[in-house]
DNA sequence: AATATATATTGTCATAGTGACACTATATTG
DNA sequence: CAATATAGTGTCACTATGACAATATATATT
């Protein structure tokens, strides 16, 4: 039999596959709390109760998974271009109702003054982490927020990559914050600010900023690589 | 409806969905050559040409990818466990002649010792890393080969996993041999010993090899969390 | 206007892991 | 016994970090 002649007697319906579908974890920075999108589900299954944004690859539609998951973006944030990293596969006959599925997981970070949820379409939240009751979501997407969690921290400890949560213009200290609420410790500020300077991860805008007593300097994000890695991480 | 009707009416084989599989890059260490196992494929798609280990998850014996994997492993090399890591899910449109193709990419570390390959199936090859040709393999699985690599590389600079390609007993300049292979340069003899010692990741056996001149004092690994990274990765 | 106070930012020093490279140790070979 | 090859160590400079004291700059208070 020649190729030819075996792809078209192919057909995928005669095999039993699993559900794929992409899911995200969207975090953002919403007063100095990290917060994570939440999407209410409408239909059956896991019918009203709340949800990562996600759902299944659409094979007209998406290139490649990643595809999917930027496309999901932009469809719920109206973000075209985030931060957008794979963090893992998860799969098990068990996860969904509808049989055997198989979920790609990713993570985006994204500055909240730039997004615009969408007025019509389904009902979207910011969920504080500090208030999000992981049992309490569809499927088992508390425990891929989990997931995508533990992935943000370990990263935290040798990237800079945090700082992609932050607005435009920021002061080091709330950039400080933002890593101390990522790694759930506290750290210190001359390591911490050494750190950051001599990676060449922000740069000073000029402006500062009264948040009470002495000003501090604004900077932004310099947009370096975001590959680049610190020459060593944080201390556990 | 309820969510037991919308089950029982609900249909995969009513939506497109991709071809779902698992592909590993299994690597053994062969006369101090990295080498990666290659299984030569008597149907189509891409008959007649050498393939990575894998195939489709299997929904009634597979409870996850990862088990998937793991089940591939056992058939390809005879061993129930060695180490395992998932490493990204690829897919699009174009790489499977099938359709919209996804796949579940891990790779393996194994010690060569312990492998038997089954003597009937699937011809089953170990492949130099210097004399694969990316090109002639099928689908994109010198890319995923490229993958896995990248992914190994990047884990030896700051974890001791290669170690898991050492067979029970070995010398710490074999093992520094294997580090820089992997790396692709050379590493300082006193450096690499202090890092790993300071590890704890290897123990003295009492034995010792003599492999020329000076005998080396043999170790073995500690068999430590394979989580627990080196306080600083090595330099670029 | 001087002082208290809160937050921002910097100075200083000890510590620890790494790279570089010279040096020592221990076997075989002729 | 000397030459040699490979195994393994001593030493030092460098650098990023943690710890914490010290300084800077604004507002609030008197």
């Amino acid at each position: 039999m020649s190729e030819k002649e075996f792809l078209e007697n192919y057909d995928i319906h005669e095999f039993d596959v699993p559900l794929c579908t992409v899911d995200m974890a969207v975090f953002s920075l919403i007063e100095n709390q990290l917060n994570v999108l939440l999407v209410y589900r409408d239909e059956h299954p896991c019918k009203e109760r709340w949800a990562l944004p996600g759902g299944f690859i659409d094979l007209n539609k998406d290139k490649s998974p990643e595809a999917a998951a930027h496309r999901k973006l932009k469809e719920k944030t109206g973000l075209g271009s985030a931060y957008l990293e794979q963090v893992e596969t998860i799969g098990s006959p068990k996860r969904d109702a509808r049989g055997w599925s198989l979920t790609v997981l990713y993570y985006a970070l994204v500055d909240i003054t730039r997004v615009t949820l969408p007025k019509v379409g389904k009902k979207t939240v910011w969920m504080p982490l500090s208030e999000l009751k992981p049992r309490s979501l569809a499927f088992d997407h508390g425990k891929l927020i989990d997931v995508a969690m533990k992935r943000l921290r370990s990263k935290a400890t040798y990237t800079a990559l945090p700082i992609e949560l932050m607005p435009a213009e920021f002061t080091l200290t709330e950039l400080q914050h933002l890593f101390e609420m990522i790694l759930a410790r506290d750290l210190q500020a001359k390591a911490f600010r050494n750190r950051v300077m001599s990676a060449n991860m922000v740069e000073e805008t000029g402006g500062s900023k009264i948040s009470g007593k002495r000003p501090a300097k604004l900077y932004r994000s310099t947009k370096v690589d975001r590959d680049t890695y610190f020459s060593r991480p944080l201390q556990s």
